[in-house]
RNA sequence: UACCCCGUGGUGUAAUCGGUAGCACAGCAGGUUUUGGUCCUGUUGGUUCCUGGUUCGAGUCCAGGCGGGGUAACCA
C-alpha cells in the first residue's frame, strides 16, 4: 500500500519459475511454509523471507504454512514458539496451517529404516570428532567409517536399540551412505540422527534420537505438500541432499529455491551476534527499540505495514546485496506520514514570553485555545484545541541573535509564525549574569490569531511551541543507529562490538503540549518538525517516555553540515550523516 | 587451492521469443506549503565486471578470465 509502484507485478526469478510451473501444470496451486526454529527471536531478515513466502502464496491463490523447525531440543523453547506466531501475525499474516516438525518424528524415523533396510544408511560408533576428522576437507575426500559396511540387519538392530535409549548421548548416530569423496561436503556420509536424551517442549520424552535439520526439513515438506520451498542462500549446498533423501525414500520432492537474505546498513542479522548484544548487556532486551528485531522494531514504532512494504520493495535476487538504511526509513516515515497524528513537543526547550499578552485579574496571562489539525494529511483525523498563553516553551534551536542569511526561524526584529497560534516579533533576549540566554522576548499581533495574516503578510518560518504551565514532562529517547559503522560485522575486524554508537540513545527530558498525557503504549505520533515518536510501554522517572522511530527529514540540518558546520548533532537534532 | 552461487548508475532492483537500459531510494535544481516535513516538476549519474565468440542485432546465448559470497556442528 505504500509501495510507490503497487500496480508493477512484482517480477522476480522466484515468481517466474512458479508461474512457469503453473502454466505447464507441474504445479496446481502453490503451497509455501515459513520455518523458523524455535531458537531465537525474529528479525527484520526473517520479516523478508516472511513477506515473501506468504505474499507468493497469496498472489498465486495457494496456501502458505507456519512450520517450527524444532529438531533440536537443546536450544529451543516454547517462548520462542509463542514469540514467532505474535511476531508473524503482528506483520499481518495468518498462516494457513500451524505444524511442527516434531510432529512428523515417527514417520521421519519409519523413513530411516527405510534407508537402512535398502543399505543407504548405517549406525556409526564413532565420536563426532573421529566423524569430522575423516570427513575430509575442502580439497580433500574424506576416508570411510570403520562402520560403513555393516550389514544391514545389524544397522537396523542398532538403530532401533538407539531409539529405544540404549545408547547413552554421542555414543552412535545413524549416518547416510552417500559418497565420502563427494566435492559437495555435505554429501560425505551425513548425520541423520544424533543421540540426545533431552526433554522435547512438544514430544516430551517419547524421543531419545532428534533428526538432524537435512534430515527432516525435506521430509517436512514433502509430507505439506509444499512446492515451492524458499529458503537463504546458505541452504544452497544442501540442495543435493535434500533432493537425495526425498529420492531415497521414494517420496514426493519439492523444489527448493534459495534467494539472498536481507542485509541492511547498520542492521545485524545474525541470531549468534544478537545473543552476544543481549547477554552482554550492550543492549537492554531482545526488545531493546535500536535492534533490527521485530520486538525490537516494534517497540520503536516502526509499523508493520511499512516494514512489509520495505520487504516487498526491496524484491528477491540471489545476489549478496545491502540496502541502505535510507530506504528503510523512507518506508517507516512514508507510512507514519499518512497515519501519525501530529502533536507538539518541544525538546531543548527556552522560554518565550509575550509581553503585549492579555494578563487577567490575577495577573496572570490569560490563556486561550488554539484549534491545531491532527494530520494534515488526512482531513479526516479531525482537530484538538491545544492552550496558548503569554509564557511558552519553543526550540532552543529556532532561535538565533545573530543568525546567518539562510536561517528564517526566530531572531531579534524578526517575526515569525507560532503554530496554529499567532504571529510573533522578537523584542529582544533575557540573560542570566553569566551571559546565558534565558528567554526570548516577543510581542505578538493579536490579528494573526490561528496563524494567519489578514494583511497577508507572510513570514518565513512556522515554528512549534508548548504552554510553559500546560506542557507535561516526558522522557524522550532519540535513537540512532546502534553502530557507528554501516556494516558492523564486517568491519573492523568483525569485532562489532568496538563499534557500538555511543550515542544510539540519547535521554532528554522533554515538554510536551498536554494532549499527549493521554496516549497508551504503543501509540505513534509526529511530533512536528522534530520526527516520529512512539508513546514506549515502560515510563521514565515519572514521567511518559516516548521513544523516537525516525526523525523527520531535515534539509536545514543537512545545509549547515554541508556548509561545514560543526559536526555531531544537538540535543533535538537529527543522526549525522553517515560515515564515510 | 575443491565445489556451488552471484556480478546492471551511489544503493537496490527491472528489461516478454536475444532488438540497443526502466523504476525506487539517495543526490542536485526549481515550485507549492501554517511542519526548512509532505507534495509536484525537472535533472545529474551506467563503456550492463573484462576479453573474445555466435548474430543483422547481446545486459540477455557460448568460451575464457577477473571480482564477490558461501561451504568442512552429532546447529538450523
Amino acid at each position: 500500500m505504500t509501495d510507490p509502484n503497487p500496480q508493477a507485478p512484482a517480477s522476480d526469478f522466484i515468481r517466474d519459475r512458479i508461474r512457469a510451473d503453473l502454466e505447464a501444470g507441474r504445479v496446481q496451486q502453490v503451497v509455501t511454509r515459513f520455518p523458523p526454529e524455535p531458537n531465537g527471536y525474529l528479525h527484520i531478515g526473517h520479516a523478508k523471507a516472511i513477506t515473501l513466502s506468504f505474499s507468493v502464496a497469496k498472489e498465486f491463490g495457494g496456501r502458505c504454512n507456519l512450520r517450527l523447525d524444532d529438531t533440536n531440543p537443546a536450544a529451543e523453547d516454547q517462548e520462542y514458539v509463542d514469540a514467532i506466531k505474535a511476531d508473524v501475525r503482528w506483520l499481518g499474516f495468518e498462516w494457513d496451517a500451524i505444524y511442527y516438525a516434531a510432529d512428523y518424528f515417527e514417520q521421519i524415523y519409519a523413513w530411516a529404516e527405510v534407508l537402512v533396510q535398502k543399505g543407504l544408511a548405517y549406525v556409526d560408533d564413532q565420536t563426532a570428532e573421529q566423524i569430522a576428522a575423516t570427513r575430509g576437507t575442502l580439497t580433500q575426500p574424506g576416508t570411510p567409517s570403520p562402520c560403513r559396511d555393516r550389514p544391514s540387519p545389524a544397522n537396523l538392530d542398532l538403530l532401533r536399540r538407539m531409539k529405544a535409549g540404549e545408547f547413552a548421548d554421542g555414543e552412535k548416530v545413524l549416518r547416510a551412505k552417500i559418497d565420502m569423496a563427494h566435492p559437495n561436503l555435505n554429501m560425505r556420509d551425513p548425520v541423520m540422527y544424533r543421540i540426545r536424551h533431552l526433554h522435547h517442549q512438544r514430544t516430551g520424552d517419547a524421543w531419545c534420537i532428534y533428526p538432524m535439520y537435512d534430515w527432516a526439513h525435506g521430509q517436512c515438506d514433502s509430507i505439506e505438500g509444499i512446492t515451492h520451498s524458499l529458503c537463504t542462500l546458505e541452504f544452497e549446498h544442501h540442495r543435493p541432499l535434500y533432493d537425495w533423501f526425498c529420492d531415497n525414500i521414494g517420496i514426493y520432492r519439492p523444489q527448493q529455491i534459495e534467494f539472498a537474505r536481507l542485509n541492511v546498513e547498520y542492521m545485524l542479522t545474525s541470531k549468534r551476534k544478537l545473543l552476544l548484544l543481549v547477554e552482554g548487556g550492550h543492549v537492554d532486551g531482545w526488545d531493546d527499540p535500536r535492534l533490527p528485531t521485530l520486538r525490537g522494531l516494534r517497540r520503536r514504532g516502526v509499523p508493520p505495514q511499512a516494514l512489509v512494504a520495505f520487504c516487498k520493495h526491496v524484491g528477491v535476487a540471489k545476489f549478496n546485496s545491502t540496502h541502505e538504511i535510507g530506504l528503510f526509513e523512507y518506508f517507516v516515515r512514508d507510512w507514519l506520514n499518512k497515519h501519525a497524528a501530529r502533536r507538539m513537543a518541544v525538546l531543548d526547550p527556552i522560554q518565550l514570553v509575550i509581553d503585549n499578552w492579555p494578563r487577567g485579574a490575577d495577573g496572570q496571562p490569560i490563556v486561550e485555545m488554539v484549534e491545531a489539525q491532527n494530520n494534515p494529511e488526512d482531513p479526516t483525523a479531525g482537530a484538538r484545541q491545544v492552550p496558548f498563553s503569554g509564557e511558552l516553551l519553543i526550540e532552543r534551536d529556532d532561535f538565533m541573535e545573530a543568525p546567518p542569511k539562510d536561517f528564517f526561524r526566530l531572531a531579534p526584529g524578526r517575526e515569525v509564525r507560532l503554530r496554529y497560534g499567532y504571529f510573533v516579533t522578537c523584542t529582544g533576549v533575557d540573560k542570566d549574569a553569566a551571559g546565558n540566554l534565558v528567554a526570548v522576548r516577543c510581542s505578538y499581533d493579536p490579528a494573526t490569531k490561528g496563524g494567519n495574516a489578514p494583511d497577508g503578510r507572510k513570514v518565513k518560518a512556522t515554528i512549534h511551541w508548548v504552554s510553559k504551565v500546560h506542557a507535561i514532562d516526558a522522557e524522550v529517547h532519540l535513537l540512532e543507529h546502534l553502530f557507528t559503522a554501516a556494516d558492523p560485522a564486517g568491519a573492523d575486524g568483525g569485532d562489532f562490538l568496538k563499534l557500538l554508537n555511543p550515542n544510539s540513545r540519547r535521554v532528554v527530558r522533554g515538554k510536551l503540549e498536554p494532549s499527549l498525557g493521554a496516549a497508551t503504549a504503543g501509540d505513534r505520533f509526529q511530533f512536528e518538525r522534530l520526527g516520529y515518536f512512539c508513546r514506549d510501554a515502560a515510563d521514565g522517572q515519572g514521567a511518559p517516555r516516548f521513544l523516537r522511530t525516525v526523525s523527520l527529514k531535515d534539509s536545514w540540518q543537512k545545509a549547515q553540515q554541508k556548509g561545514g558546520a560543526p559536526k555531531g548533532t544537538g540535543p533535538t537534532g537529527k543522526p549525522a550523516g553517515k560515515k564515510g
